[in-house]
RNA sequence: GGGCCCGUAGCUCAGCAUGGAAGAGCACCCGGCUUUUAACCGGGGGGUCGCGGGUUCGAAUCCCGCCGGGCCCGCCA
């Protein structure tokens, strides 16, 4: 199908290579899908794409990721007029691997039980798993992604996998001899690759499958295994597969679900290749289903380029993205591109705004960019990071102007009054309606962002500023003459007074004071601000800069 | 032991699938405009495309080898 997107050229040299259309990588693969769907001759009513959440621990940043591409596939493939359905699998049928950080420390005693059967550690959820499963959703709905849920633990329950399930069972050695060729196995030859939960202990890491009876569905296990140093209690019992007393192990579970819902599309995580591959044959060799398309995504790092872990205390989690940035930039930033390794910090998110505040700007003047592929690159990107609902009009106001302000005002003097500051020293450095920016969501939003900011990070480093020592002199006679009784004019005079009286250029002589005080050439409207900082303060903030060698004078 | 990603301008990165005159943004320099409100305008400098081979009329792009940075997996998912 993809290839008929192309209208036939004209054979000539002014034609040569010109058939290679630029293409954003989401379009592209729901193409790919739509003509790998046609030639496997599956019928294509709805496409589903399946994205993982997992309810093991705390989600991080990267969690998100793994959905927000697997619902820019699903919007792509609309937009070719197709219906599609994000599934959102939650993972709460796996056993407890470990307790995470954060986690009371006796819920060792539930390794290896399925988190849908562990207490929540907080009482506000029916489980451990729905606990961290619900914290995933709740980012995934601030993100504006609409999908559908369904619960591991549910889906064996309700027989949505039977068929699988038995199929896999039934072909246990065949299974076996996949996982020994992609990957090995250190289990003995014949290994029965499911998981029965321990009528007597609860846990599932802990059997080992003796005998499968088909025609009763269902299997004998022992509780005879050790797992993360715990042993198994030495029960020897029954499990109906059926009814889902266990599940499936990691080779083959994807390929179940695949098959049962009919995944067109799910991305991974470069950690999980392996079983993606294996699952990937059992799919086809096994239930005879064609695995979905893919797309493997790196992992993402902080901003030293050092792994995101929890031991290392650098993670991120969607929650405190909501803190500091917008979801749009979240949206755009796993948008961008899908390989690569990634680098990810809090202490960006102003240069992520920024990005989003020029990206918007480009968007409604697109015929300004000359080459065609940067062109469609930012349209589509823009359209999914606004997930084709519109890209809104430039706002007329930066979130650096926003931080740079609200990093000079003192920190005690509550949001709302904060925000009524902000809002008038933003109205006059860019010429708009304060009452506008008070009603301004979007401003709104980048006082609560930039406030958070400073609180955590402090204000954002300024770098070493030289000065003329002519115009040093002006200003500081400029700091010296002012006084706590001034108004917004008086200041804004006395800027234009000293300036001209020194025998210094305004423009240079503006230029300095907004280098030493927001370490870029232009800011608000001078007189308001200082009159806002307070001139006391202002004062204060002038004498640190000169202390900590900041201004440096130049002859 | 196995596998993956990255290396292109000072910085952040596109471009590589399908080989056809090295790109963007930021930064910098020059010029313009303005009693700072620019969310500017015009122009400019700057790159042995990590290194070495190979294929080719032609390689940033394909193949092989190496160097540097980083990541993942080893049965848990």
């Amino acid at each position: 199908m993809g290839k008929f997107l192309i209208a036939p050229r004209p054979v000539g040299p002014i034609y040569m290579g010109s058939e290679r259309r630029p293409h954003f990588w989401l379009d592209k693969i729901a193409r790919d899908i739509i003509e790998r769907e046609e030639r496997l001759g599956r019928k294509i009513d709805v496409l589903r794409v399946e994205s993982g959440i997992g309810a093991s621990g705390f989600p991080h940043i990267g969690s998100v990721g793994d959905s927000l591409r697997a619902y820019g596939v699903k919007l792509a493939l609309e937009e070719l007029g197709y219906k599609s359905e994000l599934i959102a699998y939650s993972d709460d049928r796996d056993g407890l691997r470990k307790v995470p950080a954060g986690v009371p420390e006796e819920y060792s005693k539930y390794l290896g039980m399925p988190v849908s059967e562990i207490p929540d550690p907080w009482g506000c959820h029916s489980s451990y798993g729905e606990h961290m499963s619900s914290m995933l959703i709740d980012a995934l709905e601030k993100l504006g992604i609409e999908f559908t849920f369904i619960s591991g633990t549910e889906a064996y329950k309700s027989g949505l996998l039977d068929e699988q399930v038995s199929k896999l069972l039934k072909n246990n050695s065949k299974v076996d001899r996949i996982i020994r060729e992609e990957v090995g196995s250190s289990k003995p030859e014949g290994w029965i690759h499911y998981w029965p939960r321990c009528e007597r202990c609860g846990r599932i890491y802990t059997t080992r499958v003796l005998k499968v009876i088909p025609e009763e569905g269902k299997v004998i296990y022992a509780c005879d295994q050790e797992f993360k140093g715990i042993k198994g209690c030495g029960y020897v019992g029954e499990a109906s597969y059926l009814r889902g007393d266990g599940k499936l192990s990691w080779k083959g579970e994807f390929a179940a679900r695949w098959a049962a819902l009919g995944i067109v599309f799910e991305p991974h995580g470069k950690d999980i290749t392996d079983s993606f591959r294996v699952n990937e044959r059992i799919a086809r060799e096994v239930l005879g289903y064609e695995p979905p398309l893919t797309v493997m995504y790196e992992m993402f790092l902080d901003s030293t380029k050092r792994k995101i872990s929890k031991s290392a205390g650098n993670v991120i989690t969607p929650q405190m993205w909501m803190e500091f940035s917008p979801p749009e930039a979240l949206r755009m930033l796993m948008f961008k591109r899908y390989h690569g390794t990634r680098s990810i910090s809090l202490q960006s998110s102003p240069l992520y705004i920024n990005e989003l505040e020029n990206n918007v700007r480009k968007y409604h003047n697109l015929e300004r960019i000359r080459s065609e592929r940067d062109r469609i690159t930012l349209k589509r990107l823009m359209e999914f990071t606004y997930l084709m609902e519109g890209v809104p009009e430039p706002w007329p106001y930066r979130y650096s102007a926003v931080l740079n302000v609200v990093s000079m005002l003192p920190r005690d003097i509550g949001f709302e009054e904060l925000l009524r500051v902000a809002a008038d020293l933003i109205s006059k450095y860019y010429g708009v309606d304060p009452d506008s920016l008070l009603s301004d969501d979007i401003f709104r939003r980048y006082v609560y962002y930039a406030k958070n900011y400073v609180e955590n990070f402090g204000s954002r480093e300024l770098g070493t500023v030289e000065i003329n020592g002519k115009v040093l002199e002006a200003v500081n006679s400029f700091i010296d003459s002012l006084s706590e009784d001034m108004s917004d004019e008086d200041i804004q005079n006395l800027a234009f007074e000293t300036a001209r009286g020194k025998g210094v250029p305004v423009r240079e002589f503006f230029r300095a004071l907004y280098m030493i005080l927001l370490g870029q050439p232009q800011g608000p409207k001078l007189g308001p601000l200082i009159s806002r900082v307070g001139v006391n303060r202002f004062k204060d903030l002038y004498r640190k800069s000169l202390e900590e060698g900041r201004v440096v004078r130049k002859e």
